[in-house]
DNA sequence: GGGCCCGCAGGG
DNA sequence: CCCTGCGGGCCC
């Protein structure tokens, strides 16, 4: 499997291969390599936790094609411009091509150095908005002014603002103007106190909704306050030149913030600029530009914007900032007192110090969850299950009909191919990811995937025999075994029984009306290659809806009773394997669904194959020396980075293609409008487009 | 090529 | 919670 790693602010991208055993210590080396990136430089985030070495992807709960958060750090004391990591990245930079905006910094900063505006000042605290529509916290390096704006508004004030991560100064600063920044968030706001049509900030996943997002603003409709249901409905506003997303649900209503508003620096600064003028270099950061307690008040002593213990505000060189909770606090207040500043990179208060030993434990815990603690990987027997999709979970869910609902997937084609079991789990089509039926003892069975697992099993296409589940010696961990003793008519036995139009009936039942039995969705499985001439080629097919015309008891090949049942083939769409039903396919431009980014990781993985056949083959000093270099780098962090060879695209791409007859719609779009609830409400699919 | 054995998801 | 399971990759 694999995951994204990507630069907070978006500008670099890696896919990156790991196995969910892979340990924090190796992805660092792996970032290195492709992001030129030395570990040591490395903070890592997943989900708002910070990575630290010493575990695992699977400690942190890591999913195939999830986004870790890079965000490079600057190492404190290594000022020497001449260690390898330094020496990596310059080279880097100089390779790339200049982007304006660098070139309009470069020029803005021998003309007017560091100039205020009428609200900021450099250094301020800000959240500046990126093009999505989502808010970031940076700060301010540099304001200057913006040649083309000729009038100016509260919107716009002709100023162009230059903002970057704090405590990354690599970091090439955005280049803003007024509407895109304003003064930090900080103030939370209680879910009691939010009204429809309040515009606050939040914390939303447009793509993942039950998971935690980026913040963007949101305009409230309806506010849900009882004990089972707290959340809020409103719409996310992203990019100006966009319609905001309607009814969204926010579900982190612990995180709600109030949106400031640009605050002029007169007003800002108020009545003790008379009083302590001296103190202004300090003024632009080191607290939020307005605290809302205080009113920034300089003389006036408060606990939220000066020191978190005494209130106090002196002495800004000898508080320390929380990285958790930003709040400030005097080294002497602190208890015990501290003597001088810690040489450490990260600093965290009494109170969440508390936070951080318990994300320790968690990490390491899965005692927490017990289901996670109780796992092999968790008692460290050591295996790794590869870097495959032999584990790996769902990357989305079909919502459009409940887990047991009976019959066609609306927008699922019969036909419809895909790579992996998981994925057709995804679909909706058939749910478990190893089961072969899924159903419910108490209502039937809705769908079953022929896979070969049985040898008695006949397929005849619109007919066939399929056995049922259990009787078999699964200790030892394992998901299929010999039949070592009697299936029983319960769980999915029955279920199975169920869907026959007869009553049940312990000895076995038939119909007399088949097709008056409930519907099953069946798939086949290209495994079941080896006894039938119905499988598909790869992956698994949809193949329609079948009806179980009986059941029986039977002694199987071991000798111990199994459930039978016979399914025949009720659908009016034609077969996959007919000539009608090929054309109609081809018709639809049906292709192998794959999970997301599958077929790119393959070809690199192909690519790297390639290479690596390339190098032991042909002698080549070059290629050795190449491989002694890389070695060299990953023992120490250093070596040069610029001989990373090009690939000059060689060669033809290595999928095959698949002959499609005239226009197919690219496999997001197809899966996209198939997908969607509101169009197959109406009958628009694919097809009838 | 065959044995081993893992998480995931969902039913009970 | 506990139990189940016609996947899947790796190791030998």
């Amino acid at each position: 499997m694999y995951v994204k790693v990507r630069t907070m602010d978006g500008s670099q991208t890696a896919v990156i291969t790991i196995s969910k055993l892979t340990s924090i210590n190796d992805f660092r080396n792996m970032v290195d390599e492709k992001m030129k990136v030395p570990p040591e430089r490395q903070r890592l985030f997943y989900r708002g936790k910070q990575m630290e070495d010493g575990y695992s992807m699977f400690d942190y709960g890591i999913n195939m094609n999830d986004v870790i958060q890079l965000m490079p750090k600057q190492v404190l004391g290594e000022i020497n411009t001449n260690t390898p990591s330094k020496t990596v990245d310059s080279e880097k930079k100089k390779s790339e091509p200049i982007k304006d905006e660098s070139v309009d910094e470069d020029m803005d900063t021998k003309e007017e150095i560091k100039r205020d505006s009428k609200h900021y000042r450099s250094g301020d605290l800000v959240d500046a908005k990126y093009g999505d529509g989502s808010w970031w916290e940076r700060q301010i390096s540099n304001i200057t002014v913006d040649e083309e704006v000729t009038e100016a508004s509260y919107h716009d004030d002709g100023m162009k603002y230059h903002v970057k991560f704090e405590r990354f100064e690599d970091d090439d600063p955005l280049v803003l103007s007024l509407d895109y920044i304003r003064p930090r968030a900080h103030a939370k706001v209680q879910l009691e106190d939010v009204n429809p049509g309040d515009v606050i900030m939040v914390n939303y996943n447009v793509d993942q909704p039950e998971n935690r997002g980026h913040w963007y603003d949101c305009k409230v409709k309806k506010v849900f306050l009882s004990k089972s249901r707290k959340e809020i409905i409103g719409s996310i506003l992203v990019d100006d030149s966009e319609k905001p997303i309607d009814d969204c649900k926010i579900s982190l209503v612990k995180e709600l913030y109030k949106i400031n508003k640009h605050i002029r620096l007169a007003v800002r600064d108020g009545i003790p600029e008379t009083e302590t003028i001296e103190d202004s270099p300090v003024k632009g950061n080191s607290g939020s530009p307005n605290c809302t307690k205080c009113k920034d008040n300089k003389g006036r002593k408060c606990k939220d914007c000066g020191c978190h213990t005494c209130g106090g505000k002196d002495n800004p060189d000898k508080q320390l900032m929380c990285d958790e909770c930003d709040q400030a606090f005097h080294i002497y207040c602190l208890d015990p007192p501290m003597e001088a500043l810690p040489d450490v990179d990260e600093w965290f208060c009494p109170l969440c110090k508390n936070d951080e030993t318990e994300i320790v434990r968690l990490g390491e815990g899965l005692k927490h969850s017990k289901r996670k603690s109780q796992m092999p990987s968790s008692k460290g027997t050591g295996r790794d299950w590869g870097k495959g999709f032999a584990c790996a979970g769902r990357q989305k869910s079909c919502n459009l009909v409940p887990t047991n609902h009976f019959g066609p997937i609306p927008g699922v084609e019969v036909g419809t191919c895909w790579k992996f079991r998981i994925n057709v789990s995804e679909s909706g089509v058939h749910r478990p990811p190893v089961a072969g039926i899924a159903g419910r003892e108490s209502e039937g069975a809705q769908s079953v995937v022929l896979a070969g697992g049985y040898e008695d099993d006949v397929d005849d296409g619109d007919k066939f025999t399929y056995t049922g589940s259990g009787g078999r010696d699964l200790s030892g961990n394992k998901r299929t075994a010999e039949q070592s003793m009697d299936q029983e008519l319960t769980r999915m036995n029955k279920a199975l029984a169920l869907n026959v139009n007869a009553r049940l009936n312990k000895e076995g039942a038939e119909a007399e009306d088949w097709k008056g039995g409930k519907p099953v969705r069946v798939i086949r499985n290209a495994k079941g290659r080896k006894h039938s001439n119905y499988a598909p080629e790869e992956g698994n097919r949809y193949d329609g809806i079948y009806k179980i015309v009986k059941y029986w008891p039977e002694k199987g090949k071991s000798g111990f009773k199994v459930w039978r049942y016979m399914f025949r083939r009720d659908d009016t769409t034609p077969a996959p394997w007919t000539e009608e039903g090929e054309k109609r396919i081809e018709e639809l431009g049906l292709t192998m669904i794959y999970p997301e980014g599958y077929l790119e990781a393959q070809a690199e993985k192909e690519k790297e194959k390639e290479k690596a056949k390339a190098g032991s083959e042909s002698d080549s000093d070059e290629e050795e020396t190449k491989k002694k270099k890389r070695k060299n780098k990953r023992k120490s962090k250093g070596g040069d980075a610029q001989s990373d060879p090009e690939d000059n695209e060689n060669k033809s791409p290595p999928s095959k293609k698949k002959k499609t007859c005239g226009y197919t719609l690219e496999k997001d779009l197809a899966d996209m409008i198939n997908n969607d609830t509101e169009m197959s409400k109406l009958g628009i699919n694919v097809r009838s487009l």
